[in-house]
RNA sequence: GGCCCAUUCGUCUAGCGGACUAGGACGCCGCCCUCUCAAGGCGGAGAUCGCGGGUUCGAACCCCGCAUGGGCCA
């Protein structure tokens, strides 16, 4: 049988690292055994709809490069509520459609239909009054809090089914089930621990117990790898198959992403401003979709068997990919490891391919990019940028008319006004008629002129950093010299002269 | 409150009964390299394997309690 597995987040407006890792872990596992990766939008809780939802999770999943072989189309997207509709839209589809579960709740209430004739579910006209009464009841007596199953009892036609009501699972009374995860082993659960929970709302609408196990059984699922969360419901999800009669897909809980305090469910509330949770974020703020994905593959994973390798080519990981090796224990999300990795995935790229990249976000930070430049100094500022918009600080010198040097600065330290007006002239004396115009070339003459000043090329150097860079830190500087060019480099060694002088 | 899951350096992890003087990575510290900043190289500190009991000739590894953290439900 081939493996068959699914990502199935609610359009809730953001992708959230968490789903992006579920998402991942699922499309690795498919990648590894040959299987189909599938996308399913579960909005049926219609709460949590926003527009612009299914956008998010569509543009996440393909930024990290995890294409789905089965998904919704372009009509049943038009179809779900809030009409979703872009220029960019999946047109995937496929052979179990729609992968949509608002435009299957038909079938959802078919099902719970089918299970009360099988007499596995029961319909419940219970108040919301008498629910309240029950509960207070078993809160004076210190008991469970619980559905008692008042219903499940009645005569048949005792509970109109015109009228409004909800559907509940018929859970046995007595005895016990052992769950199994693939990751953690056995689990077994009592009976009494479990009430007859809602499968079906008053409003007609699925539970997500209901709902989504239908829709793992309709597409034929195989293995359901998902967040820990649900692990809890589990025996319940177990109970709606063995009801129906069917077989139930493997199941695999991924341990969740704790904030980088350890303490705490990653979320956006709980981390700090600045730190990024939706993939969005981290986009927008210059990681590299591969190193993300190379991180994100670290967080609860290893390949374990003393392969201490962490940068993996793509196929390396799918090749290497284990839900044995699937640490079931909670991670805390590190940036650091992450600007680490970034970095790496950064110099390992060819220099012109690393322009193309940065020229987006010097474009969105509203600089004026002379492309000629940018790939004149991008292979000096490879090796100094944890994020591509760390680029845009890197390179602002080469794109505007002037800069303005601090005086502090450009007198160095152990230098005079003096001995810097004469660096200054020197410099410029040296950049007007150099050629070639080159910067090994350009850095031997300096390093001779210092050492005929008596210095060392350090102090030597600052100067002429600040006055062609407008800062004390910046790329190295015949690099700088050599991508600002000759023009602009006198008028601002010129310029810095004015400037001490006057 | 009930139930479930987890627990190895600050963090991510390797480890599946003897190979552990517990390995690697990030971060941190130091040195080297060096035109600033990085990158890179080398080295260092950092874990009584949460605690307590068992099982065993032998336990980070198996079992049981407890504690702590996390999650789900209410």
């Amino acid at each position: 049988m081939t493996v068959r597995v699914r990502f199935a987040p609610s359009p809730t407006g953001f992708l959230h690292v968490g789903g992006l890792r579920t998402a991942l872990f699922n499309w690795l596992f498919a990648q590894k055994m040959g299987g189909t990766f599938i996308l399913r939008l579960e909005d049926t809780d219609q709460k949590r709809y926003t527009p612009g939802g299914v956008r998010a999770i569509v543009e996440g999943l393909q930024w990290l490069g995890l294409q789905w072989n089965e998904g919704p189309d372009k009509a049943s997207l038009r179809q779900m509520q809030g009409d979703e509709d872009w220029a960019g839209a999946p047109d995937v589809g496929g052979p179990y459609g729609p992968y949509i579960q608002s435009l299957k709740v038909k079938r959802h209430q078919a099902a719970a239909q089918e299970l009360i004739e099988k007499g596995m579910a029961y319909r419940c006209d219970c108040t919301a009054e008498r629910l309240a009464q029950v509960r207070e009841g078993q809160k004076a007596r210190k008991e469970q809090t619980r559905y008692d199953r008042h219903c499940r009892f009645k005569q048949p036609g005792e509970v109109d089914p015109n009228q409004p009501h909800v559907v509940r699972l018929a859970v046995p009374l007595e005895g016990s089930t052992t769950v199994h995860d693939l990751i953690r082993g056995e689990i077994t659960v009592d009976y009494s621990q479990l009430d007859d929970f809602v499968i079906l709302k008053s409003d007609g609408f699925p539970t997500y117990h209901l709902a989504a196990m239908v829709d793992d059984h309709d597409m034929q699922i195989t293995h359901v790898l998902r967040g820990d969360e649900w692990l809890p419901s589990l025996p319940r999800h177990y109970l709606i198959y063995q009801a129906f009669g069917w077989e139930p897909p493997a199941f695999a809980h991924l341990p969740v992403i704790l904030n980088p305090s350890g303490k705490g469910k990653m979320s956006k509330r709980k981390a700090t401003s600045a730190d990024a949770v939706f993939v969005t974020e981290f986009r927008d703020e210059g990681y590299l979709p591969e190193a993300l994905r190379n991180f994100l593959a670290l967080v609860g994973w290893a390949p374990g068997s003393g392969n201490e390798q962490e940068i993996f080519a793509l196929d390396e990981l799918i090749q290497l990919f284990s839900l044995a090796h699937v640490n079931p224990a909670p991670a805390a999300f590190s940036y650091d490891k992450l600007d680490w990795m970034n970095g790496m995935y950064i110099r390992a790229l060819p220099a012109d391919e690393l322009a193309k990249r940065i020229y987006p976000f010097l474009i969105k930070a509203g600089v004026e990019v002379d492309t000629e430049r940018l790939l004149k100094i991008t292979p000096d500022i490879q090796e100094r940028l944890v994020t591509l918009s760390d680029a845009v600080e890197a390179t602002d010198f080469l794109f505007v008319e002037d800069v303005s040097p601090n005086p502090v600065q450009l007198i160095g330290k152990g230098l005079t006004k003096e001995s810097t007006l004469a660096i200054l002239k020197q410099a410029e004396q040296i950049i007007d008629a150099f050629e070639p115009f080159e910067a090994e070339p350009l850095e031997l003459a300096f390093r001779s002129a210092a050492e005929a000043a008596g210095m060392k090329p350090g102090p030597f150097f600052t100067p002429m950093r600040v006055a062609v860079t407008g800062k004390a830190v910046s790329p190295p500087l015949f690099g700088s010299i050599v991508a600002l060019g000759r023009e602009k480099t006198i008028a601002r060694l010129k310029n810095a002269q004015q400037l001490l002088a006057g």
